[in-house]
DNA sequence: TCAAGTATGTTGCATTTACAACAAAAGGAG
DNA sequence: CTCCTTTTGTTGTAAATGCAACATACTTGA
């Protein structure tokens, strides 16, 4: 197995496919791979988007152009993450974000429409990656309708309560640790730092929370009217 | 083929099945049809969801409850629309959500996962149903996307003129119709309406834009400046 | 342990938005 | 046309948030 592939390791893409057989799994599924220049472009904005992307190595930034015209990064690529694949997959024709290197990098592109039409001559790899294309972009799906029910709410404390509420279903309790720091917070919530700082010490102030760093307990007095 | 199959058509989860051929596709996919009463639970909160559901008659409604507890409705579904798709391919263990049927309602569902595990030895159909049901994910996929863009906008200019902008890349002009009146939009954009109304009157006055009912143009002078 | 850097909290003020109440305009049915 | 309903726009005020500037606390590495 080529080096480069050892990536493919840590991909959902590729779960259920043993390393070994990555190499034969990519030459049935027709795959195509690539290098890049530092800063080249590897999707274009604008583009029709023809094969979900797989980073092999170096990294890369997907960022979009606002309104305004100013340049928007969506996410930072890191090697074994997927790119371009519900554009593709929705078979939209304009690209609405580009995706650009930031040093040296490698990319795989497998052709999923190709893969799907030939879904019943084809080898187990076919059925593999399609169940686990399904699973990946219905995840997605599932954490974006999660932080769109945190975004519809106007006010900023429903915001915090909503996000919170998301991790004490998960993690089943009402304290939870969140993987962000203030700044990360503030910015998936898409509010002003400091304005977070300040509501999360009226919240606390008001009996309904407390936290320390990352760590944030939603008090359960509160609790039973709130779920 | 049975009536309330017909609706069958509309759903795009059947596109490339012939009418016809829908009872010996559902029969091959080990589909299961259910009855409710008006009221009844279709897909209870909490539940892990199992099978991805379509409305074949009736309506039935999609809501969630609120960090205060208040019920919360997300959708209306009409028969031939898919509900729980997400989640079950997702394969999350409680659902956040519940579909209770607002009259009385006929509902089929699909066993996916062994639908997948059935692909190659199985039918065509299971091709043709899988090949959609990317298709359907990865497009809700994109409109998330550019939903949450909408609402990631601090400030409700710039979430006017990022939704307008969507608009305007799909119908190719600086002038559009959107799909809304003033109510649905605000609701879209999550923001008060009659706040709306004043910021769009604000942005007429300063020649950003101009509308009548739901027709809306965003003036040149500004747009080379925007996109 | 100290110093520098980073993260978080606090405050006052400016801006934005929600909210409520009402006004005006647009449609529809008789 | 007129009345009624629905939709959209306007205005003033209160509330929420952004923003900037600064204070405090926490980390890290020498």
């Amino acid at each position: 197995m080529e080096s480069n592939l050892r990536v493919l390791q840590t991909c959902p893409l590729f779960d259920g496919i043993a390393p070994a057989d990555y190499e034969k799994a990519l030459d049935c599924l027709g795959s195509i791979q690539r290098s890049f220049a530092v800063g080249e472009t590897i999707l274009a904005l604008g583009s029709a988007p023809k094969a979900v992307g797989i980073l092999l190595s170096g990294s890369a930034t997907i960022a979009s152009y606002d309104a305004a015209g100013h340049r928007n990064v969506l996410a930072k690529l890191e090697p074994g993450e997927l790119f371009g694949e519900s554009y593709t997959l929705a078979a939209v024709e304009q690209l609405p974000v580009e995706v650009i290197g930031n040093e040296a990098a490698e990319a795989l592109f497998i052709d999923f429409q190709a893969l799907l039409s030939d879904i019943l001559t084809a080898c187990p790899f076919h059925g593999i990656l399609i169940g686990n294309m399904l699973s990946i972009v219905a995840r997605k799906n599932v954490q974006l309708n999660e932080r769109q029910a945190i975004l519809a709410k106007r006010r900023m404390r429903d915001k915090i309560l909503t996000f919170l509420a998301g991790y004490m279903v998960r993690q089943k309790s009402n304290a939870v640790a969140i993987p962000f720091n203030r700044d990360e917070l503030a910015d998936f919530l898409c509010v002003d730092r400091s304005a977070l700082s300040a509501e999360l010490s009226r919240m606390r102030d008001e009996g309904w929370i407390q936290f320390r760093k990352n760590h944030f307990t939603v008090l359960t007095d509160n609790i039973s009217s709130i779920i």
